[in-house]
DNA sequence: ATATCCATTTTGTGTAGACTTTAAGTTTTT
DNA sequence: AAAAACTTAAAGTCTACACAAAATGGATAT
């Protein structure tokens, strides 16, 4: 089917199934035969099948329980991947010429909504960073950092002037969970003398929280250019 | 490891793997060893290994080349999925009682801007369906939704009075392609008074695309009530 | 120096078979 | 009825082995 071989392949297999749940033959919620079955029209083994299902509910398009056995799902719970590109490869990956500047950098006492946001413990410093991300020397995010001097001590001794905040973060941290929100906010004086835009103006806006280990690291608030638009197929 | 088994999983390797680059023993760009050595280590079959080495490919974490072997990723290029459930879920898994409304719905020739959008051969009929769902009774999002007529003929049959347009489709045309996008942007009148906010607030949106097999099948502007946050951990 | 070819290494995927784990359904007991 | 115990079907995972496919790095030819 997809190479011009004589064993049928789990990718044979996943293709043909798809297609059956496109053109009707299976709808949601019919139970599919098991995979011993499956492997017997198919002629491959049950190893191969399984790949196949196994892969395809991990999509989205079946669900799947011991015993039960297989079902496709009626509302395909279809997942969106957003790969979330380091700034610089997305500006450059449509052409564009990056550029960074540093626009303020400090230690600070944790202002109490990060404390909160956060859960911190008690009231901890953080190296707030404020810098923009240009391309073609037109202003493309705005990004309003503080990372938790505890979790990550060498921020006191780094140097925003060349290189980003995130960047070095992902050199230095580069292991972490991660919780991120994208919303709509509106720019205020300062974001929109950044962006160079009208005050008040909407702002697609990409809010961030990174763990190591449980422990807070940093709280990012990424403030997008004017029509910018987080896009992805499936 | 994870299991007091007698045998080693992939999912032990996963875990053992990712230890070790989280503490650093395995830093970004190293070359691990190749499956045959990894077998040999964790005493299992070089099926196990791959297993476990795949999924950590495809998480990001690992890049893979034949002949070149496996190597740590330096910047994870972790991806975010954002799972899209039917907005009727959305409300009701965070305890909400969901109301439809439906505002309006005839039939028109597609304006020019869609069918330049949708890459439309001619001018086509489409149904255009504008509806309202609701949290509790508070706005939650105003939908703004066209259906191409030649794509789903039945389309001009539908009574979306009680069902949502979205929710119809799910079940008359269940398996399709889609091209999302988010962005921030402005209410306008008609928006501004269904979402029963301030004229000019800012509005997170996200626009829909939806193909059939290449045949365009609908476009859908979906503004989201003020204050919503599109949220993923990873 | 440059281009082409080729051997070898490493991942990719298949077969065959066994044992494990989960949970649906049934039967039995309370 | 309701709860507990049992049976059993289905997916989940592992072993052991084989061959395929890709692509690197060196060898060879231009």
């Amino acid at each position: 089917m997809s190479q011009s071989s004589d064993t049928t392949s789990y990718k044979d297999i996943k293709q043909t199934v798809l297609d059956r749940i496109r053109s009707g033959v299976w709808k949601p919620d019919t139970l599919l035969p098991n995979e011993q079955a499956l492997a017997l029209e198919f002629s491959c083994t049950r190893t191969t099948v399984n790949r196949a299902m196994r892969e395809l509910a991990e999509e989205g398009f079946l669900e799947r329980r011991r015993k039960a056995g297989t079902r496709v799902l009626r509302a395909p719970h279809r997942q969106a991947r957003f790969t979330i590109p380091l700034i610089r490869d997305e500006i450059e990956a449509q052409g564009g010429a990056y550029r960074y500047a540093l626009v303020s950098a400090e230690t600070v006492d944790a202002p109490e909504w990060l404390t909160a946001r956060l859960a911190l413990k008690q009231a901890q410093r953080v190296v707030h960073v404020r810098c923009m991300h240009y391309s073609n020397n037109t202003p493309f995010q705005f990004e309003d950092r503080c990372i938790v001097v505890q979790s990550v001590p060498q921020v006191e001794q780094a140097d925003f002037s060349t290189l980003g905040p995130n960047e070095w973060l992902v050199e230095t941290v580069p292991f972490t969970n991660v919780e991120l929100a994208f919303l709509a906010s509106r720019a205020d004086e300062v974001v929109a003398g950044f962006l160079d835009v009208p005050r008040d103006e909407p702002v697609f806006t990409a809010e961030r929280i990174t763990w190591l280990q449980g422990q807070p690291v940093t709280f990012a608030k990424l403030y997008f250019a004017a029509g910018y638009r987080m896009t992805t197929r499936f």
